[in-house]
DNA sequence: CCCCGCCGTTTGTCCGGACAACCGAACTTC
DNA sequence: GAAGTTCGGTTGTCCGGACAAACGGCGGGG
């Protein structure tokens, strides 16, 4: 036993600023996340009863319950009733988000880069127009890309989104993910309907990845909404299996 | 302009037993999230506002807000401080669980089926004994099953568990899912380490699944923990590109 | 020695209220 | 007519308190 482990934090030092904009519930539970993260709350520490937690800080229980409870969420915090608040055990990282290939090569320290093979607009195909809730024959923008990692091809990105949405410009488009431009054009992205499967590639496809014709490749389709509803975004992609794998964690609902 | 998409559900009717030992919280999230599924509360209709409904309910604020903000972080309903509470437009399924094969095929009208190939104990090799956080060596049930649907091959399945966890019965793990039969013997699982790729299969993979040496097939390795943060299972799958795809919806953190 | 119930601790739920921040629309002003 | 301003309505944040439910350890009884 050591007794170290139930110590928890009790004499870590956390504070809060009243005049600052920031709500108080999340000062609180970004230092408690910090702490988690530098390790300075052990994994499996208690985090002591709310009650002394609030006193302590000068807060309410409900705000301080409202940083721990946004923690749970993340899945960094289990709380057990009779026991307490204790910081997971496992290593939990990032609980599958929706980030584009880019943000996750830069990430992992590849050096993405992006080749844009068009960029025009068209005529909605019957497939694309019912993935955005658009008639046929609408005119939608499509966007085909390559995304390389080191000077090699990872994958083959082809996306259509509803025409006048926001412009997209080529250059831009070389030098970061599509998702951080719709956001940075105020879409606020909501949620995303994904499907995932694997196939032989074409000799075509294959030529473009650097693959031999049915040479197997990860394929995604993926349509992201905004918080309206609207469809905003529907993508086709090839990855290379060989060189790339979608790794995510995922937590349970309680 | 419609008045009905902006009347909401003023005249919908909510009600809530006190007596029960369901919170009341819940029980209301439950009967909002009925309505929407059921279309009575339309996509884009506003909810109207939280202090009236909470009157009508006998309840308090921050109890209705509760409610509210369970089904906001399921991706149904989207608050806009200064406008209101509205039912998000696109249609929400499943945010990606952690479920396993078996009840995704039993959710989409498959007849599932499972044929266990082995069903032994083993010491672990340095693959599974690194994914587990065990000794090399040390004693782990191995599980190795065949996942059918109407009849026809969909998937083969790997799985290591650290043994003396539970007992695993072939003849349960024949009528339902490793997850199912997990939480039914108290353990709660808490997140999951997830990665998916593709390869073409061996020619004894071709045999068991029914299709020929080098097809593309999709691969699955996923650790789950617990919520102590002990690994409580490994899996290696394999599934038939050309029958099955991974499906789910995700939502983006705002 | 083992099982069972009691009891303190801690989280879960719920209340009622207060003020701030923000949005949209009506209004005023130029 | 267009632009800026005010104002009502709604959600966001925060407080202090109260009781219930679950867990774990303790002691008593078999």
């Amino acid at each position: 036993m050591q007794g170290e482990d139930s110590s928890g934090a009790a004499e870590l030092q956390f504070s809060v600023d009243r005049s600052s904009p920031v709500p108080l519930y999340f000062q609180l539970s970004q230092q408690l996340e910090a702490a988690i993260e530098q390790g300075r709350l052990a994994p499996g520490s208690l985090l002591g009863n709310e009650i002394d937690l609030a006193g302590r800080l000068g807060l309410s229980r409900p705000t301080v319950r409202q940083a721990i409870q946004s923690l749970v969420d993340k899945g960094l915090l289990v709380r057990r009733r009779g026991v307490g608040t204790q910081v997971v055990h496992s290593q939990v990282k990032r609980p599958l988000e929706l980030s584009s290939l880019y943000d996750d090569l830069e990430a992992a320290g590849q050096r993405p880069a992006t080749r844009v093979l068009r960029n025009t607009t068209e005529p909605a195909t019957a497939e694309v127009a019912a993935a955005l809730g658009l008639a046929e024959g609408t005119d939608v923008v499509l966007i085909e890309r390559l995304r390389l990692a080191h000077g090699e091809p990872m994958a083959h990105l082809c996306n259509w989104l509803p025409a006048g949405l926001f412009t997209l410009d080529s250059a831009e488009l070389e030098g970061t993910g599509l998702y951080r431009l719709m956001r940075a054009a105020g879409i606020t992205l909501h949620s995303a309907r994904q499907a995932v499967g694997a196939r032989a590639a074409t000799a075509e496809e294959g030529e473009e990845l650097g693959e031999p014709e049915g040479a197997p490749v990860l394929t995604m389709e993926r349509t992201t909404f905004d918080d309206t509803g609207r469809a905003v975004e529907f993508g086709s992609h090839i990855y290379r299996a060989s060189r790339y794998a979608f790794e995510f964690q995922l937590l349970v609902r309680p």
